[in-house]
DNA sequence: AAAACATATCCGCCTTGACGGATGTAGTCA
DNA sequence: TGACTACATCCGTCAAGGCGGATATGTTTT
């Protein structure tokens, strides 16, 4: 029972909760999240760290950048919390303009990369 | 978002996930979930009061006692929860075994109340 | 080597919330 | 009235975790 717990609280910020929606829709390394939710750097890595110690995503460097998504294991739980998300916040306002964030910034940053 | 993350914030708590598992059966009174989940009475009416400000549940005073029940309203992401913890939890050890003592609880003090 | 960038972590600060014994407040019954 | 029960709240204590600027580390480019 204290999994599920521990589960939940991943869930219990709202920043964590618009990170996880972003990566919903695939792979972002820091950057990009930080330029689509427009918060301090120091914040996004902090929150990313609590997601990845609580099980909701694993990380991959390649280069200078660390990309994030979720994890894909076999958790029920979190399997269906991923659905319930995109059920539920799929079209929130501020979701929405995140990704319109992430859109511009990667359109800007005419992918240099890989 | 902000009372999403809220939502789930109540649930991040271990009693508070076996309260509202024991509430998933129908409505409590405080003494019934002391006795099932053998905490002080401070703890689990702290939880309560916690989770009634969350909005998920509400509560009905009738003589000496105070029963708590799930909220029933039109809450999206809290009946999606309310389904998923059944599905997630309803044959967890410590809910089988928290429910057994509620029985026990029951026959005991078999019913003087109405 | 130096400069530029991406990221993680450190730091001090502050709020939230968990704990449970003790106390206050009603309601009930004799 | 007095005793008993159910419950909420107060209290002091403590740990978790939020914030964001500053700093350290590592990679790439020139």
């Amino acid at each position: 029972m204290k999994s599920e717990a521990k589960t939940f609280k991943a869930l219990s910020d709202e920043t964590r909760l618009r990170i996880l929606m972003l990566l919903l829709g695939g792979e972002l390394c820091v950057c990009e999240i930080v330029a689509a939710l427009e918060l301090p750097q120091s914040t996004i890595s902090r929150h990313l760290a609590y997601l990845k110690k609580a099980g909701w995503v694993e990380d991959r460097k390649q280069g200078i950048w660390m990309y994030y998504r979720l994890e894909r294991d076999d958790d029920k739980l979190r399997s269906l919390l991923s659905e319930l998300l995109q059920e539920t916040l799929a079209n929130n306002p501020e979701v929405v303009e995140a990704l319109s964030r992430l859109e511009i910034f990667r359109r800007e940053h005419l992918r240099k990369r890989a």
